[in-house]
DNA sequence: TTGAAAATGAAATTCAATTTCATTATCAAG
DNA sequence: CTTGATAATGAAATTGAATTTCATTTTCAA
């Protein structure tokens, strides 16, 4: 399902570039990895973007900057990147693992049209506290949460029952 | 993974399980389906459940009923008892789908110990409220959400970190 | 009773995710 | 600088859940 975004995108600063990339040399360091060309080209082109990418998504993007860097790469990539919290999955149970950048992001959700696969960001602290309530009552080690709202976009509901 | 559940279990009176038949049948009728042995054999033993079951799970239990009934089967009529509200889908992000039955049930949450798999229902109002205002706001018709909290259960930080 | 339409289930297929492995690159120590 | 141990890379193979196919059997309205 196509992916895309109804939300404003400012490309990061030259600035943040260099912060993100600090945090992902440092944990590469830290779990005893190397810095490779690979890596770095991988990371530039993804905070770049601001759109829920699957692998296969980003592995184009890069393929333009690199065209001698493979999938698999991307693949393990976008795992170091989860790690370090520059990334995290977002699941939209479209079949297909999707990620987003969170590098000098707010806490955000999404709202997924299951017609058009459209997608908008909403703010929503009072989750964050359920998260944490919920985890305390239960006595869990709370770490994380999803939350996704799906219906059908305004578009979607005027033009009617799409064909494909 | 494992999925156990550590809430409390009510088996299904009589009456609620012809309830529910009675909401599939009509659900068959209404789409042009037919009325089977199979299709009931698989719904009476799905509502005797209230985990969270993989479609191989389930298979599993029906075989013990019924082994001639097949993977296939089992895989077709969970989406027919999805479409009718009997069963909905909980992606707990374990790669494979899971299906609870939801007759006669509080909407209700998960909470899922990412270490050994158990979860906990917990109930929270204010999530469905949220569901309603988001989505009023971006003008979508919210139908459904997702809520889950990840982290690590009491018995798995007291044991320490698990070898398998 | 019957025949058109649907259901069944074993097997095959699909496809994203993941692993394998031979080759190449990194980098700390000398 | 070398060097060599260790990790990275990427093409290809594998995995495994999800889904489809298809020949046969069953359902059910007329």
């Amino acid at each position: 399902m196509l992916q895309r975004r109804i939300d404003d995108h400012a490309p990061p600063t030259r600035e943040a570039m260099r912060e993100a990339q600090d945090i992902f040399f440092k944990h590469l360091k830290r779990v005893g990895l190397k810095h490779t060309e690979q890596r770095d080209t991988i990371l530039r082109t993804f905070l770049e973007t601001r759109d829920h990418l699957s692998t296969d998504e980003l592995f184009r993007l890069v393929r333009k900057k690199d065209p001698k860097i493979g999938f698999t790469t991307i693949y393990r990539t976008l795992k170091l990147l989860a790690e370090c919290g520059l990334a995290s999955e977002v699941a939209f149970h479209d079949g297909v693992a999707r990620y987003e950048h969170q590098f000098n992001r707010r806490s955000h959700h999404h709202m997924v049209c299951t017609d058009c696969g459209v997608s908008v960001e909403f703010f929503s602290p009072e989750v964050g506290k359920l998260e944490e309530e919920i985890g305390r009552k239960y006595h869990f080690d709370a770490t994380r949460h999803t939350f996704q709202i799906y219906g059908i976009c305004e578009d979607c509901r005027k033009n009617g029952k799409r064909v494909i």
